[in-house]
DNA sequence: CAATCGTGGTT
DNA sequence: TAACCAAGATT
């Protein structure tokens, strides 16, 4: 159905179109394999214009993978703070280690090698391989899967892995004679500019001619791709808790543990509410949000007194929806009997295990995710 | 295989 | 505005 004709014209008027319609990007201005792999890691699920800025910053902060090994993960999170899926960057690092123990701190080029780097799957290893290293590789993202479903008349689901990996073979027989690098970018710059998922601009494409979707007429149809399915809504107390006596004018924060979501990210004390009856945080009254709040933290060792509301606040992950109910707390200096119920509170007085007593300046010397972020910039200046 | 893991832009 | 989308990896 498709020969070798039509692979053919496909590969070369795309290397054509590319070489006069690409875009000047800030990883396209080296070879450098380190600097292609942070962008293709922080291009993950995310866009380039959100990329770009995180992008010099990190590599003015973490130079050489050497670095980037030597850094506290602190400051590898803070780098990442706000671009999401936090464990790109513990991955990363954790990467960057690995080729300074195995590799001697030069970045590998084997399939082998590259793929069991922490972080590094299908995708990324065969971008890192074919753009800084010009090996031919497939690098089948979202952007190729929907081109090549289109061009091809691919009618299977893209989000299956067969899929995938039925398009990396294709790939493979696509790739022109020692083009690798081009090829693999250009297949992704036809997707984000021309073949787009909705609207594709098909007057303007390069490849329109010999597009079996677009000759089908079935271009706004593919790629087929199952729905996602919708957060689920979680509904959580948080709470503000101003310091006494030495941490007077402070806040307490504490570090997420080191797996799952937000892992290793700094945040605001909060509880779930267990959602049975609809009971809403902002539909909740505040006597029963801030009583349930203190016994809840008490349970955790962490003993305040609710004073009011501050806020409400909507946060969206991929799979939870946060509801969430913040009230500021005075801190409660507990008699040594009921210290012996809130057995951890000591620690958080002498600043011990994953708590902190900050000043709204010290925010920028941790890792926030958004949400918490939003809640103290309206906390501080208000 | 299906769920987990963030955030912001677009339609 | 709600849904969808963006250069995926891990478990």
């Amino acid at each position: 159905m498709h020969n070798t004709e039509h692979k053919r014209y496909f590969s070369q008027e795309l290397l054509d179109w590319y070489e006069i319609n690409k875009r000047d990007l800030p990883w396209r201005r080296h070879r450098d394999p380190y600097y292609i792999w942070v962008s293709e890691i922080m291009l993950q699920q995310t866009r380039v214009d959100t990329v770009i800025p995180y992008f010099h910053r990190f590599i003015e902060r973490f130079p050489t993978i050497q670095s980037l090994a030597d850094a506290p993960e602190d400051d590898v999170l803070k780098c990442w703070e706000g671009l999401g899926y936090y464990s790109r960057a513990r991955n990363l690092q954790a990467a960057a280690r690995q080729v300074t123990e195995q590799y001697d701190g030069v970045m590998p080029s084997g399939k082998d090698e590259v793929s069991g780097l922490k972080g590094i799957g299908p995708y990324t290893s065969g971008a890192i391989r074919s753009i800084a290293f010009n090996i031919p590789a497939a690098a089948v993202d979202g952007n190729v899967m929907r081109v090549l479903s289109r061009y091809f008349l691919i009618e299977e689901d893209i989000m299956k892995v067969k899929t995938r990996t039925k398009m990396e073979e294709l790939v493979l027989t696509l790739v022109p004679d020692g083009r690798a690098s081009d090829f693999t970018q250009a297949l992704m710059e036809l997707g984000a500019l021309i073949c787009t998922p909705k609207s594709p601009k098909c007057l303007v494409c390069p490849v329109m001619e010999h597009c079996s979707a677009r000759l089908e007429g079935k271009e706004e149809s593919l790629p087929i791709k199952t729905k996602a399915k919708p957060p689920r809504p979680e509904y959580r107390l948080t709470a503000i808790v101003e310091g006494t006596g030495v941490h007077e004018g402070k806040i307490l924060i504490r570090k997420r543990p080191a797996a799952g979501l937000l892992a290793g990210m700094w945040e605001l004390p909060h509880v779930i509410v267990p959602a049975d009856g609809g009971s809403v945080p902002a539909a909740m009254p505040e006597e029963t949000a801030m009583v349930g709040l203190r016994d809840a933290l008490l349970e955790e060792g962490i003993p305040v007194q609710p004073i009011g509301h501050v806020m409400d606040a909507e946060h969206t992950f991929s799979h939870i929806q946060w509801n969430m109910g913040v009230y500021r707390c005075k801190w409660q200096d507990v008699p040594p009997a009921a210290l012996q119920a809130a057995e951890s509170a000591a620690a958080y007085e002498t600043g011990e295990e994953n708590f902190r007593w900050i000043h709204v300046q010290d925010m920028e010397r941790y890792a926030f995710p958004n949400v918490f972020i939003r809640i103290l910039k309206v906390y501080f200046s208000s």
